[in-house]
DNA sequence: CGCTTCACCTAACAAGCGTTAGTTTTAGTG
DNA sequence: CACTAAAACTAACGCTTGTTAGGTGAAGCG
């Protein structure tokens, strides 16, 4: 038994780390165990199994996103303006995070066939909030009536992939990513021909 | 030795599929073996190792993009019909060899250091196409001023992750998606405010 | 028929995997 | 100082990994 809660937060931290540069399977709890100066059976002091780590990891990556984005989209502001809070929220959160997030986006299908489950429900309730802002934007008449199935995922598509580029010392802010991004979606959303503010 | 290329396209088939669901080092050369019916070892008859079979794969999704996707790039049109053509291209591939696929856009960084380096120049290659589309447009008048390399970025992020969702019997065919996606990007990328032919 | 070539087999290799058991070291507390 | 509990160690377990060596049976061909 143990109860360090520290070291655990290191193991997470290494594991992430490396789950994100080579990947879950190409890594072994005895590359985790060399980053701490430890053996590889010492982890078992902190941790079940390989795989829990790998959970907790994605998991608190999860509860970023629904925590931090989701609930944007419920507030009383216009589409176009939650949008734009939701897109911001997640660059940030991809940004700040990059190796949680990375392996959140690329190592989920080594989990448990529950648990993959549950990140998949937990995907597709991330999704639904974006379709709904669309499909709110498209009812008050903000933006086209275009497939807000195919926006929400085009949406994702784009913040999503951030974690494959972005380099935070590289020239661009996650400001100036998320604005862009807003930007281009947003006016991709909205009525091409018919000025909107004269 | 060996020089059936019957067998080794069977191979190549195989492990795509396998490499594409379970990634590379989740998937063993036994596992490959076994849905040709033949034992492990008999694979090396007619391939060299198991690297060597993910790089050919990847080399032919690599081939398809450059080869089906980037003249259109050089073609004399308007810039958003050259973009136009180059994302319908794109999803036609992604979608119509989407183990080959996903086995590029998933599993290229377990190739060796030189091979991956490749890769990655093939990457920017690709890259470069959709910015020069973008930037002629904007020279042209056509888009907006916007940031061209963060507009390939969205773009490409955009139609590589069709991989991630596209089923082929689902009820997007590849052309709506395509065009869906043709409509949202060229509409985020044109002027606003500005009618564009009153 | 004799010979070669091919595609496969079996068996093994050295190495690495995740995980466990039992033991020793370290640190903190009465 | 004695005792406890945490955190590390060593050593091994059973299994899988990619790959190789040597052998076997069938097909093709002079």
């Amino acid at each position: 038994m143990a109860q360090s809660n520290l070291r655990r937060e290191q193991i997470y931290g290494v594991a992430g780390a490396l789950f994100s540069k080579r990947g879950y399977h190409a890594t072994s709890v005895r590359d985790i165990a060399k980053q701490l100066n430890i053996q590889g059976g010492s982890l078992y002091a902190h941790i079940a199994s390989k795989e829990d780590v790998l959970w907790e990891i994605i998991q608190r990556a999860a509860s970023e996103f629904l925590g931090g984005v989701a609930p944007i989209a419920s507030y009383g502001l216009p589409a176009s303006e939650r949008l734009r809070l939701m897109i911001r929220a997640h660059v940030e959160i991809v940004t700040h995070h990059l190796d949680d997030a990375t392996v959140f986006f690329h190592e989920w299908r080594f989990l448990s066939t529950e648990r993959e489950r549950i990140v998949a429900s937990q995907r597709d309730r991330y999704e639904a909030c974006f379709r709904k802002v669309i499909e709110d934007g498209i009812r008050a008449g903000e933006f086209r009536e275009v497939d807000a199935k195919l926006a929400a995922l085009m949406t994702l598509s784009s913040v999503n992939m951030v974690y494959q580029w972005y380099k935070p010392d590289g020239p661009l802010s996650a400001e100036q990513v998320a604005d862009g991004y807003t930007d281009l979606i947003i006016n991709g959303l909205s009525a091409a021909d018919t000025g909107g503010n004269p």
